[in-house]
DNA sequence: CGAATAAAGTTGTACTGTACAAGTAGCAGG
DNA sequence: CCTGCTACTTGTACAGTACAACTTTATTCG
């Protein structure tokens, strides 16, 4: 194995190690203040970004089964977070959009994350994080495109 | 909100983005190829890297429940995987290894994932490789001195 | 137009990964 | 030795996910 692939290897386990460490410290937050679940979150903040979107579109976009957005998105207008609202066009669908109710709550988390944040990467200089942050999102992007591709490779 | 919070909530969405397409890739790669469960296989990614351990030092090394790695422990070990053998100084206490069959089979996962790497980060050099490796485990080492450190902060 | 087919969502079921709680076995200090 | 502590194991619960069956609406084609 070379250098080249140890490196990679590498890449690999500290992105596994990332989602572990991002999994204990939001199950951490959550149990501080268990105002939403963690998953439904991620979509919700996902609809802020990106604006109303159709079921389909969004389990799309983050490679999950329809199925489970179909659950979240339930959980999501049952707490009054979304506003749901026939598509226009079709009616089998249903456009979702974040609801002001959701808006505040996402800032809410979004001052719990921060916290976190402040006090973990405190001495990292905002130059260093947008690094960071420009890495995986390239990262992500090529990864997506690759399971957006073919889907299932043989 | 500053722009560099901005820049926070940025990375933290991409970190979710990564570790869900990671699931996502690595489910893919699991049914092509079902040889071992996936947190199973970061155990032994582990103990490949650090060395034989006790399993109390493998949990908190991943922040994970004791349990956790009781169970998968279990599992690696019915497969053949990890040898445990008695902690010479405590006979509560075990000590676990990773076995000869333990490292071709994660030979065998590693080149998998190899290949998909080549296949969604093809076009990076090995010097961007290396930067976003450098800075994850940065970003990982500083999370968990804030997880170890204080495990409930209020 | 009407029947067959496809597509969008929902719901049922199963399984993994995790945490917490209760139990078991070995150790350590009095 | 008894009491309490520690390392682990096992039981149980739940989130998050996938797959499959079903319902409702669109679309296509004879």
């Amino acid at each position: 194995m070379s250098s080249a692939d140890d490196a990679r290897v590498e890449l690999m386990r500290e992105l596994k190690a990332a989602s572990q460490l991002q999994h204990a410290w939001i199950m951490q937050a959550w149990q501080d203040d268990p105002g939403l679940h963690p998953a439904a979150a991620m979509l919700l903040s996902d609809l802020a970004k990106h604006g109303e979107a159709r079921p389909s579109e969004l389990a799309k976009r983050r490679f999950v089964d329809l199925s489970v957005v179909s659950r979240q998105i339930s959980q999501l207008s049952a707490a009054g977070m979304v506003d749901r609202r026939p598509a226009p066009e079709d009616g089998r669908a249903s456009i979702i959009s974040i609801s002001e109710r959701g808006r505040e709550e996402l800032g809410r988390r979004r001052a719990g994350y921060l916290k976190f944040m402040e006090r973990a990467l405190g001495d990292w200089d905002d130059e260093k994080v947008l690094e960071l942050t420009t890495r995986l999102a390239e990262m992500n992007a090529d990864v997506r495109a690759v399971l957006g591709g073919r889907t299932c490779p043989v």
